[in-house]
DNA sequence: TCTTTAATAAAATTATATATCAATAAATAG
DNA sequence: CTATTTATTGATATATAATTTTATTAAAGA
């Protein structure tokens, strides 16, 4: 008896999937609780970091505002909107060299990394 | 009459040099508070901010907890100790190439970014 | 069905940062 | 040097993100 399967942990696993386009922990909320009045926040907020440790989820840390919250598990980086803050994915680029490169530079070890990129989405471009 | 030098800016700078490792703003708030115990933590972020801006500091968003300073302001990025929670300095990896094509991939435009290593220490590494 | 205990709901708490606003003091003019 | 202007400050309140606490509930195995 070890992991439990609960209504809730679908609920906030279903709607990340649903929302798709990298929801913040409140934006899940809002969609769950719309199905599940009840439901907590912190049973949200337990849920997706608890998935994302298991792997079922990504867990983007936004170095700005809220984190977000990535049904797509295949490695790729984020780029943030910096007029509207809306995020969209972004190619990943030749991580294994940076690592190595950061490893050998610092003397640290066992390193990985997190990039955010920030620009102007192509809709605040044309609304501009 | 637009910008003013007062005690307090200059204390926050000082600081900001003293501790050279990166400080939070709670860690400049500790050391400026003890030669100027009347000083308001949001003065101390004010100054941060604003000085920030000007180009006399650099902040670092850190995508996990708070933010940091850096005195140094020539490019470089980053490392975070995984166990410790230390920052150290990490080298700057081709960024234009990074930001080229990310806007490229995503139809962004004035794309930056900012990248942050994890690792283990040096002196993690030892204790372990 | 009964038992165990992982998971939940609700509220309080922590951490980081910003907003408000009356009071203060830095820069400049006279 | 003094007066005036207003940027800056201090104190407090507020905002946001996330975690902790604790009694209760319910999932899974016996």
């Amino acid at each position: 008896m070890e992991k439990r399967n609960t209504i809730q942990k679908q609920l906030v696993l279903d709607a990340v999937h649903k929302l798709a386009n990298h929801p913040t922990a409140d934006a899940v909320y809002d969609m769950v609780s719309a199905a599940h009045p009840n439901i907590s926040k912190a049973t949200v907020y337990r849920n997706l970091t608890g998935m994302s440790e298991e792997g079922k989820l990504r867990h983007i840390h936004m170095p700005n505002g809220a984190d977000r919250f990535d049904h797509c598990l295949t490695p790729h980086n984020h780029i943030e909107c910096t007029i509207c803050g809306g995020v969209a994915d972004a190619p990943q680029i030749t991580p294994e060299l940076l690592d190595e490169q950061a490893a050998k530079e610092t003397g640290f070890t066992e390193v990985t990394h997190d990039v955010v990129f920030y620009g102007v989405c192509p809709n605040c471009q044309s609304n501009a």
